[in-house]
DNA sequence: AATAATTTTTAGACAAGTCTAAATTATTTT
DNA sequence: AAAATAATTTAGACTTGTCTAAAAATTATT
C-alpha cells in the first residue's frame, strides 16, 4: 500500500503533532527522522498529492484523516511487534525498538491480527506505551510523572517517557522496572531527588532526572 | 548489509543452482524472479563487483561462497519465519509463503537466534523443506516421492514438490497434512493412480499429479 | 521599516532498481 | 558455412528517495 519510506514520515509526522498541537515544520520533520529539510520538503509535496497531509508552503504540515490512519496502523505494527519481541522472545526491553523500525513496515492485516491475538490482546507495549487498536483507538492512560509524586504516595511503574537505550539499561539495572510497586519516602527540596522504597523492600535514591522520565500509575 | 532485492537474487540464484548444477542463465533468473532479462543483467553486474558471484559476459553466473552463505541465510530466515506463522499463529500452510518472503529481510541476528530457540530449534519447515543451521548447514533429507511407492509401501507424508497455494490447499481439504501415516493400497498401470489409506483407516484415490507431488518418509 | 538571521524551498545531481527497444553474441537449422 | 532464431547485453529513460548549494520567504532584531 504505502511504501516504507511513506509510513515512517507519517509516523514522525503523527508522533509531532501528538505532542505540539499545532502544524509541523520541516525542520522539526527532518530533526525527528534524521535527514535532511530539502528531503522533507520533496517528500511532502508526494504526501499531500496523495492526499496523506494537508501542506502549505512555507506553513507546515498537517496530517489528514486517513494520514492519521497509516500513522496509527503503523504505531499499532510497532508497539505489537515490540510486545512480541519483549515477551515471547526474550529481547530486553532497550533492545526491541530498533527491530521493530524493520517488522512495523511488514504488509499484511492478518499478521498482525494474529500476532494480537496470540499475545492476548495486549493494552501497552514494553516501555508502558498504548497499543493502538485495530480502528485507531488509542486509550488514554493517566500515568504521573515521577517527579510529580510527593512523599507517602504509591504507585506502579507504568511507563517511560525517555525511551534511549542508556536510560532504559539504567532503570533495568535498578530493576525499576514496569510493573514494580513503588512508594516515595523522601524528597530533597534542594536537587529534587527522591528516597523511594521498591517492593516494599527496596530502598534507593533517585535523581530528579530519572524520576521525571517514568510513568507511575497511582495507587492508595 | 545486503539490501532487498539484492538477498532475493541470490536466493533465487541459489536455488535454481540447487536443481540443475550448471551454470544459470540470465533468462532463468529473469523468469524466477519476475522480471525481465535486461534487469537480471544490471544487477548480476553489480553482484559480480561486490564478488558475490562469478560472471562471464554471455556464460551465466555461479555464486561465490559469499553468494551462497548469504542465500542460505536468506532460506533459513525464510523457512524459520514459515514455521512461525505456521506454528504460532496458525497461518494455514498455504498462505505463509508470502509473508514470509517479507519477514525474510529483516536484519537482526538476534532476532533470528531467538526465534529458532522459540521454536524448539525446527529442522523443518511447514512444507517439509529443510531449514539450514546458523552456519548453512543444511540436512540432507531422504524423502522419497510418494508416486515411487509400489503397493503395500508404507510411510509418513513429510514434504511437498510443489507449493502452490492451489496445491496446498487441495491437500489439506484431503487431510493430507504433514505427519499422516499413509499406506498405499492399490496402483493402477494404466493412469498411476493410487489407493492409500491415511492413518489405517480413511481410504482415498490419489491421481499421479497428486501423487509425484508429495514426498513421503518410508516406515516398515 | 530596514536589516539580519533563520527557515524553507528550488535546482540539479546521484544511487538503486526497473523497463523497453535496439544491438550483439550464441546457437540451431538449413 | 550461411541464414535464421534465440538469448543476452547495451542504451537510454523512468521512479523513489536522498543530498548539497543556492535562492526565496519568513521571522526577529535594530
Ligand atoms: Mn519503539
Ligand atoms: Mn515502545
Ligand atoms: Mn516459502
Ligand atoms: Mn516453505
Amino acid at each position: 500500500m504505502y511504501s516504507f519510506t511513506e509510513e515512517n514520515y507519517l509516523k514522525a509526522i503523527y508522533k509531532l503533532q501528538e505532542q505540539s498541537d499545532v502544524s509541523i515544520n520541516t525542520n522539526a520533520i527532518a530533526l525527528s527522522i534524521q535527514t535532511k529539510a530539502a528531503s522533507v520538503t520533496d517528500m511532502i509535496k508526494k504526501l499531500s498529492d496523495k492526499k496523506l497531509l494537508k501542506y502549505e508552503k512555507y506553513k507546515g504540515v498537517e496530517l489528514t484523516k486517513e494520514g492519521k490512519r497509516v500513522a496509527l496502523e503503523t504505531v499499532r505494527k510497532h508497539r505489537l511487534w515490540e510486545t512480541f519481541l519483549h515477551s515471547k522472545l526474550n529481547f530486553t526491553w532497550d533492545a526491541v525498538h530498533d527491530v521493530a523500525e524493520q517488522l512495523e513496515h511488514i504488509q499484511s492485516a492478518e499478521l498482525i491480527d494474529k500476532l494480537d491475538e496470540f499475545l492476548g490482546f495486549p493494552t501497552h507495549d514494553p516501555h508502558g506505551d498504548p497499543i493502538p487498536g485495530r480502528n485507531g483507538e488509542i486509550q488514554q492512560s493517566n500515568f504521573i510523572l515521577l517527579s510529580e509524586f510527593k512523599v507517602g504516595e504509591k504507585g506502579i511503574i507504568s511507563g517511560v517517557v525517555n525511551h534511549s537505550s542508556l536510560f532504559l539499561k539504567h532503570l533495568e539495572k535498578n530493576q525499576l522496572t514496569l510493573g514494580r510497586k513503588i512508594k516515595i519516602t523522601e524528597a530533597s527540596a534542594f536537587d529534587l531527588s527522591m528516597q523511594i522504597v521498591l517492593d516494599d523492600k527496596n530502598t534507593q535514591q533517585l535523581s530528579h532526572e530519572v524520576a521525571r522520565n517514568i510513568l507511575v500509575k497511582k495507587t492508595k
